[in-house]
DNA sequence: CGAAAAGTTGATTGTCTTCAAAACTGGTGG
DNA sequence: CCACCAGTTTTGAAGACAATCAACTTTTCG
């Protein structure tokens, strides 16, 4: 937003030195079933941990990439800019999910990665990734699904904009970050929202002040309560009720 | 459309041996600065074709993956299905594209790709592709690409669903369609849909009126000339600057 | 504490959708 | 070869939904 925070960190801001092998994340991010050996030489890859401070980018749009990044902590949000001065959020992502695969085709990242609160990434070359994964198949196959999912996803928030009224985006959008925390061991009814309903808009494709007005709406009817950025879902039946039906099958 | 013509093909329909090696489609879909022996490797693995009649499909939500594929002749749509009936053209593609990688995360297609006129795929069994770009770095590093590049143009499309205006959607979606056209030696002034209002629509997060409509416009404002399905692109500039101009920077 | 950022809410406007009717196209069978 | 018919496209009129503009409140953070 303000021109002013334009700063990506530089080359080695915030390294630490770190191991998959003991990662409590590491179903999320990595291959299961993996061997000892196999282990111990991802971990050789993956040596580096990064911190990035709510606000700062990971990468930016235009940058030369040269790694994939597992999020260990914190939230981000990923975004393209137009020339002419649109922006588009195209994702939020936690923790166990992975940034970075825009910057493979050109060799160069064509997106915004920003945290949305302090957070920690692990740094994964993407040459020795390749390296790597030549050697061990499920890392190769990892990556492949990993790749493809992004892909999938993306076809939903398609579907999403392409066709959905605001209500629907809304409650599609809590849906999907609830289900997404409750896989990570958080509460499926309570979720803190780390990002603005600027932001929230413009993933969805809305303006804030609808998005403030549909959680308005959405509390008043008593399908959740909403306090700032800490939002509990009371009536999740209600919610997804909101996708099923109204459907314009085109 | 029509529940009728739920056909996807069986195992084998129409297939006939090829190779890529004398393939004109190569520099599109290969990587460049192979040896011969590795563009005997793939000619190898990619040793089928598959003929894709007139809206039937190359591959359905639901069925299983087991490769992807090269377009040699034809345009197709991939489009995803939402439970409730809503549907979403997610893109339309043309020759030297690559089309299936939806499928590589659960080993199951989540979208359709259906066949807008004749045409003619390469297959490229999935578990071979990848077996072999273990040995060739360069196609390893090129499905990167092609799966990296996707991800990208997805970002595009939730960039146009999200923040423009119906002028600039189609406007956007015109010039892709002559810039993709030009690449492949087609005029860069005329062109000739292969889908309907309705499937441009819906690819556009728009209803077939406002598609009909906003040709109309365009032509009525000399910027194009619209015979049905042939569209001369008279005044190219002043389509590019709809999309530059009134951006609301959010 | 105070300024800036974020969020809420209301009134109005604009764009796109919906509903409807008619014209056109292309393919099929008599 | 022509007539016909389903699918496609165009166009109009009315309505709906979200955007815009604006004022105000609340929260956050230096």
């Amino acid at each position: 937003m303000s021109p002013a925070s334009r700063d990506s960190a530089p080359s080695l801001p915030h390294s630490i030195k770190v191991a998959c092998s003991n990662c409590s994340l590491r179903e999320l991010c990595m291959p299961v079933g993996l061997s000892d050996d196999e282990l111990a030489r991802i971990d050789a890859v993956i040596s580096t941990r990064r911190r990035v401070k709510r606000k700062t980018a990971l990468f930016r749009s235009g940058e030369k990439f040269h790694a994939l990044y597992a999020i260990r902590t914190g939230t981000f949000k990923t975004c393209v800019n137009a020339e002419d001065g649109r922006d588009q959020v195209t994702g939020f992502q936690m923790a166990g999910e992975i940034v970075g695969l825009d910057g493979i085709v050109n060799d160069q990242h064509t997106c915004d990665a920003v945290a949305l609160e302090d957070a920690e990434v692990c740094v994964m070359p993407f040459d020795r990734i390749g390296e790597l994964s030549r050697e061990v198949g499920a890392l190769q196959h990892h990556l492949h699904r990993v790749m493809s999912r992004e892909i999938v996803r993306e076809h939903g928030v398609m579907l999403l904009l392409g066709t959905m009224r605001a209500e629907e985006r809304l409650a599609a959008f809590l849906l999907n970050l609830v289900q997404r925390l409750q896989a990570r061991g958080f509460s499926r009814s309570e979720l803190v929202l780390r990002m603005t309903r600027q932001e929230i808009g413009s993933y969805l494709g809305l303006k804030l002040e609808t998005v403030s007005r549909t959680f308005s709406r959405f509390a008043e009817e008593g399908m959740i309560e909403v306090h700032q950025r800490h939002v509990r879902i009371v009536d999740i039946e209600r919610l997804r009720g909101l996708l099923s039906q109204p459907g314009s099958p085109m």
